[in-house]
DNA sequence: CAGCTAAGCGGACACGTGTCCACTTTATCG
DNA sequence: CGATAAAGTGGACACGTGTCCGCTTAGCTG
């Protein structure tokens, strides 16, 4: 962590690459990495050093919002019994994939590598929280885990922007009363 | 359907490529269009004019697996209530969607692209069968559809093999607790 | 300050997908 | 049977992703 050798124009490219991405993710609906490569001045190659596919990128560029989504959830938490703060919070997830679909898409994907490594990830850390509180009072089956909500989540990455109003509010609440513990 | 003008060698074509892809689908792993394309003796081109997409080429490899698994709705209906019913078809649906992960995910890719059409095309119109009963009992919430199972189901596409044993047949109750009607 | 070493660079390359279009073939019709 | 129109063909091409490797250059070392 501390300095490795040749950082400085390294750790500079590394943030022309995120502001090149950042630009172009903000103008562009499509999202290639070989023109943020161009537009940052680097080659593809020292884009995929920095940022081995195309979700690492992604979700560092919006490491930010995940970072607000994680910090929502003691509030709901301290404010709701379990199972209500978890529909809140998945309600705000589901409106953050609303607006930034792609965005969603990738970063469920890196969130997805992160597992395989036996790591969580925030997304994963805060969905366990919920989970863990809503199986300490009883009202969530305690035979699940935040990878299979995440599992079940996913069908926000496919729901097409046409039938999103229509499907995804009401999908939530199928997942959340397949979550429930029935005693 | 009845005869459109050339059909004579553009039908042996088609079989040739279907052919080709059965045999590549059967021996390899990847399955590369181009690579079927050559095995048939065609060009790409001619590929993409019989199959427009990857999905249209693999359900209609598979499409006597899907009409098995349609086939086998209605006995389960008349022995079972709806929602057990239900219950065990997704089960041979996720069980088939194991050992062929690849074929499922086209399938369901293609399926997709039905209902873009506003066709449930057959796995939907089980489904939907299968809800009907169940919203008629009563003891399936009204408010969902077909579509909206689908979509649920999507996790099976992103399952690992490592973890399919742990988490699918769990899954699949999650869902099925989800979508009973609670009066 | 000069020389050294490896971290870092960047673009050429390989690969798969899907599109396009100039050419070929075949069914039909006079 | 020969002309014709259009259905069909096939491969070249464009594009995006991701990999690879020879060259550059920053930062240490004496």
């Amino acid at each position: 962590m501390n300095a490795p050798r040749r950082r400085a124009d390294a750790a500079e490219n590394r943030a022309r690459i995120l502001q090149a991405a950042r630009e172009v993710v903000a103008n562009a609906e499509e999202v290639r990495l070989n023109e943020i490569a161009k537009r940052a001045g680097v080659g593809q190659g020292t884009l995929y050093r920095h940022f081995p596919t195309r979700e690492a990128l992604l979700a560092e560029v919006y490491r930010k919002d995940v970072d607000d989504l994680v910090a929502a959830a003691p509030g709901l938490l301290a404010e709701h019994a379990p199972l209500p703060a978890l529909a809140r919070w998945l309600d705000r997830v589901a409106e953050y994939a609303k607006v930034k679909r792609g965005v969603f898409a990738a970063v469920e994907a890196g969130l997805w590598q992160d597992l395989s490594a036996h790591s969580l990830g925030p997304i994963g850390e805060t969905l366990s929280t919920f989970l863990d509180a809503g199986k300490a009072e009883g009202t969530i089956r305690p035979d699940i885990d935040a990878c299979d909500v995440i599992l079940l989540l996913g069908y926000l990455t496919r729901l097409e922007p046409a039938e999103w109003d229509a499907r995804a509010h009401r999908l939530l609440h199928v997942i959340l009363d397949g979550l429930r513990h029935h005693a």
